[in-house]
DNA sequence: AGGTGTGAACACTTTCACAGCA
DNA sequence: TGCTGTGAAAGTGTTCACACCT
């Protein structure tokens, strides 16, 4: 028996997810789907709608417990745990990323980096030595690899991606502007900060409404 | 008389244009739907209903000519002029992006460069003079900026959209992890590089396809 | 009262299937 | 014939409205 969660639903959870770490670190024990609706920028309804595809986590004429339904949504997104994360590419982005705390704070720990370039292969960067793409299978294995975030310039992406999976990644967070191409069961997620920039062209360019 | 296009028809479009300058680059001086579709992971119907939209560019029996249709598809998305952008942070995420070529390839050109740290203001990137905020207002004025990308760490991001919202911004790139406030008329785009990692974490986990 | 959980109504998107033109 | 452009059908996601619990 299986339900089928739409990627927007999941999407929304993680924003549920900040805004209630928020309200932990504050003083409030308990919110309303209105509240969390508000901050969130959606609707009451689309709120209980979310969380009700997996339980009933509120208590009716209150409305949920803060903790609690932090605890919730973390286990839902499968944050019950430390994820092993692989950066690839140590380049500007790459290394951006690597410094970027909030992955830690959710418990996205990178240990592995690996670069091409020989002069950064054999550097170490908070603890963690880098190494070349070379060694991807052996890295992938030893280090426990279970999700690679992509930052290389574009060509290499699907070569190294494809070494990557057979060694057992499972998901890539991919940065490079490529389609890449993986067998069934291996999740990635895109992020195109080119397309992002046009689809605010484009809102701007179509601003008073009507198109052609 | 208006006709509404959805954002994922738009994030489509960005998708097919990637792909046309490939084709340009490349001999193809025709494609048809199919042929874009495969390449963009979608389907045939869905190509040619996302065109239709703007027009008919297409010949029966034929496909598309591709540098026409890269033409057609750039005025589409706006891109049909340069743009003028500010970059607001100048740390590890912005300085990134500062380097990012592909901005400028599409016609992002990034004329402002704003950051609060003492150290960095005075300096120059590649002839652009970093700015205090405290001139936000003179600068978007001084520069014309109309898109502002936005990479400071999320406490001040809320007053700094909005005095740049005040001095003219229609357009904002959004890295910080906190939702905007924005008036109406202003877009927001949100990259929020957490959300997708969680997005992963969340199909791994219920990767064998059920919820409880 | 007050706010959740949810089936039913609605809105929007994608897919189908085919008429129509090069 | 081959492939586009497009109404109609199917499928998905969102909003409404209210029964139900505390």
């Amino acid at each position: 028996v299986s339900r089928k969660v739409s990627d927007s639903t999941v999407r929304r959870l993680s924003h549920y997810l900040r805004i209630l770490e928020h309200l932990e670190a504050g003083d409030a024990g308990t919110v309303s789907s209105e509240d969390l609706a508000g901050q969130a920028g959606t609707t009451a309804a689309q709120v209980r709608k979310d969380l009700s595809h997996f339980g009933s986590f509120g208590k009716r004429g209150l409305g949920y417990a803060v903790p609690d339904l932090a605890d919730h949504v973390r286990e839902i997104l499968g944050l019950g745990r430390p994820w092993r994360v692989a950066l690839l590419g140590a380049g500007r982005i790459g290394s951006a990323l690597f410094e970027y705390a909030d992955f830690r704070r959710r418990g996205f720990h990178i240990v592995s980096v690996l670069d091409a370039d020989p002069a950064k292969v054999g550097t170490t960067w908070e603890g963690v030595t880098l190494r070349h793409p070379d060694e991807m299978e052996r890295v992938v294995r030893d280090d426990g690899v279970e999700v690679l975030i992509l930052a290389v310039p574009g060509e290499a992406a699907q070569a190294l991606v494809e070494r990557a999976v057979a060694a057992g990644v499972r998901g890539v967070l991919n940065f490079a502007p490529v389609q890449l191409r993986v067998p069934p069961g291996v999740a990635v997620q895109d992020v195109d900060m080119v397309m992002e920039l046009e689809a605010l062209a484009f809102e701007l360019t179509h601003a008073g409404g009507d198109v052609p």
